[in-house]
DNA sequence: CAAGATGCTAGTTATACTCTGTCGAGTTAT
DNA sequence: ATAACTCGACAGAGTATAACTAGCATCTTG
């Protein structure tokens, strides 16, 4: 598969929205684009953009690079989340 | 690599540590092993094992299979996690 | 129109996760 | 004491997918 996106969920996932929900909010809140995150957490922008979709199973430490960059903590990241 | 164990580190992180201890911490309070643990969530035995040890930056939805199966949230996961 | 931001596709690379197995330290029982 | 367990650490190798990258489309706004 080229775009894996949740292969093997069969469907995003409501926790992975959530919390890209967060980290769209956080940033925006700082004025930045995706682009501008990206090179600030030395993430890649399409997938900067893909997690705030909630289209990636992301890692701790990538959810940990993105929380840092935008001035959240990890447990903020996870607000509203079960 | 056959064990990359945080290739790209270059050594084990004070986070995926935390929460290594979190989870099994809660695992023995309920009294199960790595392999039943293992089970009930439909990980690895080996690898909930080396998660335990914070030697894999493991994924969102693989951490909260876990936190489900030994009875804690993932905020309750990050307990600690700077 | 042009420029900036985001979405989406398609491909590659790195690594999360699986599988099989060995080993040593503790039980427990024979 | 030793055989048969359970458990956890750890190794090698394979598979699935997280992560990275480039390119183009769409939508604004000026």
């Amino acid at each position: 598969m080229s775009r894996p996106i949740l292969v093997g969920m069969g469907e995003k996932n409501s926790i992975l929205i959530k919390i890209g929900q967060n980290l769209r909010k956080a940033r925006e809140r700082k004025g930045w684009s995706q682009e501008r995150l990206a090179f600030e957490c030395k993430l890649h922008r399409t997938y900067v953009g893909s997690v705030e979709r909630g289209e990636y199973n992301v890692t701790i430490l990538s959810l940990k690079k993105l929380t840092k960059a935008v001035g959240i903590s990890l447990k903020e990241a996870l607000r509203g989340v079960s």
